[in-house]
DNA sequence: AGCACGCCGACT
DNA sequence: GTCGGCGTGCTC
């Protein structure tokens, strides 16, 4: 018998091996295997018939049986396509670590009847209540949730077996195989759980579906949106995904039909206020109106959370609150401030920066950006004594970045400020918008009914903030999505960045330039012209916009660069769908 | 002739 | 990713 194994090298074949007589080796089974002279894990992806003459043996198993059904071989072989990165690589990056000494485990469930369901996209505040209900019925359930805290906190609530790594290995892997036989009926985990094998009919639920934290930087390089699709159209799952404020791509499939998709009726629902920061935020981090709510939240024995987003280096007036953007891509440019330059980060545009902003003439151009050290100290000089605090829940005055909303349950808060709204709306990415609606409509849930949410900006009249302040998504989804169709965003058209690190600045512009002209002639691609990435740096990287096939366009072109393009001290990486 | 280094292909 | 082969070029 021979084994065809892959392993976590940038292999685009798997390579075979002798099954030693006596060994029971099956597909979906992690194996130890000499690789280049040195004992490696793979994963065995088919066991065949065959003379095994002059290959090498299988050493040992590593699990005692598959931990990956069929199905879960398929899913890592089509999220490696996708995503341009070898079979191996993604496999065993999705998987719980290897044990130490092999245990006994009962196989993975291997058939799926039933047929295809339309996934589903719950947006109403009484979602997460749903859910809880929805899952007390029978059959199995994957919950993949946006953090380790999240998995902990609806582990505790379902009953359910953890399968990420903010528990120990070893419990990890137990989880991992009593979902796997049914054990647990219920499984939660994050990324890492994409793949666990669950007897049908399952349900699969990803949390906060428009977060960026379901495709993190790094392989896998896909969305768990997208895997969980996936896998849900090929198993025959369920799907729900679960979001407030879905992402802009979920929105559309739904209204073209490919989810389903109730909308509620609008509840109770706290002010959305807006306060100007013009000349204020320079020397204090809040505004009268938010001064005065925290104080009156206070009195009213509430927490105010203040939003501190991460600033972005984009260029602000002081005066009307212009931002410069790329007139070609629609995108904030980025100050480069050593080089006195605005520069756009998808296309090769630069600009002098500004000595007066171009629409008012103000002189008081400036990048800004309060960080959360800097807010809290200020916070507590202007408040001594109420309690403020970056971590502990209960204080009046809790100050952290946008993810701190994800541990705050509805209603669960007298007043929400975000103190630099304009950091999220002005950042150099086209999903700007998207990210300062999350933000707020998370805000409005956080809070009771009868509380606040301030936003400080210079835009009080973007349309984000409106359609939360209205609690009504139609008002930011229309022309959200009015702008990436007239600039070829997605859902429209998919982006992948190519990037390149040379050894010297003139090895990064030769390879970079090897990679735009293998993409030459490859038709319906729009190819950016390449950007250095810092001042005289090796770092060189450009854009690409296609159609929905972009993957399987790019794969054929970019392989001998991902494959061994690492000679001249050159690497070059692909990045799908950048977040 | 002998050895260090770096590029490059192979890895079953 | 990691290894080893082999060519280059320097040294003894």
């Amino acid at each position: 018998m021979i084994a065809d194994v892959v392993f976590d090298v940038p292999l685009a074949h798997p390579l075979s091996y002798a099954v030693p007589a006596g060994l029971a080796v099956e597909r979906g089974q992690r194996v130890s295997a000499t690789l280049s002279g040195r004992a490696r894990t793979g994963m065995v992806v088919a066991v065949r018939e065959g003379e095994a003459n002059g290959l090498l043996p299988i050493d040992r198993v590593v699990d005692a049986s598959p931990i990956l059904s069929a199905t879960g071989l398929e899913l890592g072989r089509w999220v490696a396509d996708e995503s341009l990165s070898s079979w191996g690589s993604t496999m065993l990056s999705l998987l719980p670590p290897a044990p130490r000494r092999t245990e006994p485990v009962a196989p993975a469930p291997v058939s799926h009847p039933g047929q295809v369901k339309m996934p589903e996209l719950w947006i109403a505040a009484a979602r997460h209540r749903r859910l809880d209900q929805e899952l007390r019925k029978d059959g199995s359930a994957l919950v993949v949730a946006p953090d380790t805290e999240a998995a902990a906190r609806w582990a505790a609530r379902l009953e359910a077996a953890r399968l990420d790594s903010g528990v120990p290995p070893a419990e990890r892997r137990a989880a991992w195989f009593a979902a796997a036989r049914g054990r647990a009926r219920i499984a939660v985990g994050t990324r890492s759980a994409l793949l666990v094998p669950l007897p049908p009919p399952a349900t699969l639920v990803l949390l906060d579906e428009h977060d960026a934290v379901h495709k993190p930087p790094g392989p896998p390089r896909l969305h768990s949106r997208d895997v969980l699709a996936r896998r849900a159209a090929l198993e025959h799952s369920r799907l729900l995904l679960l979001s407030a404020t879905p992402s802009v791509e979920s929105w559309w499939r739904a209204g073209a039909g490919q989810l389903e998709r109730p909308d509620p009726e609008p509840g109770p629902w706290p002010r959305i206020v807006t306060a100007d920061t013009r000349g204020i935020l320079r020397n204090h981090p809040l505004t009268l109106p938010l001064t005065r709510t925290i104080e009156a939240t206070a009195r009213a024995r509430r927490s105010t959370a203040l939003i501190v987003p991460r600033s972005a280096p984009a260029l602000v007036c002081g005066e009307c609150g212009h931002v410069p953007r790329c007139p070609d891509c629609g995108v904030t440019q980025a100050t480069a401030r050593a080089e006195r330059l605005l520069r756009c980060r998808l296309c090769v545009r630069t600009e002098p920066m500004p000595d007066r902003c171009p629409t008012c003439g103000g002189h008081r151009l400036a990048p800004f950006g309060w960080d959360a050290e800097r807010v809290e100290a200020s916070v507590r000089r202007r408040f001594p004594k109420l309690d403020v605090s970056r971590s502990d829940p209960r204080a009046a005055v809790l100050i952290g970045p946008p993810a701190l909303l994800r541990s705050c349950p509805p209603g669960s808060l007298g007043a929400v400020g975000i103190v630099a709204l304009d950091a999220v709306l002005s950042a150099p990415d086209f999903r700007a918008g998207e990210r300062a609606f999350a933000l707020l409509w998370a805000a409005a849930e956080a809070v009771v009914p009868s509380g606040r949410v301030i936003a400080q900006t210079l835009h009080p009249d973007h349309y984000a903030i409106a359609a939360v302040r209205g609690q009504s998504r139609q008002e930011f989804y229309e022309p959200e999505l009015a702008f990436r169709a007239e600039l070829g965003y997605p859902p429209f058209r998919r982006l992948c960045l190519v990037s390149v690190r040379g050894a010297t600045e003139a090895q990064g512009r030769r390879l970079i330039a090897e990679c735009a002209s293998a993409l030459a002639g490859v038709p319906d691609l729009m190819v950016y012209p390449a950007v250095a990435r810092a001042a005289g740096a090796a770092c060189w990287q450009f854009a690409i916009k296609g159609p929905a096939e972009l993957p399987r366009l790019l794969a054929g072109p970019l392989r001998p660069f991902l494959e061994r393009r690492r000679r001249q001290g050159g690497m070059v990486e692909v990045e799908m769908d950048p977040v």
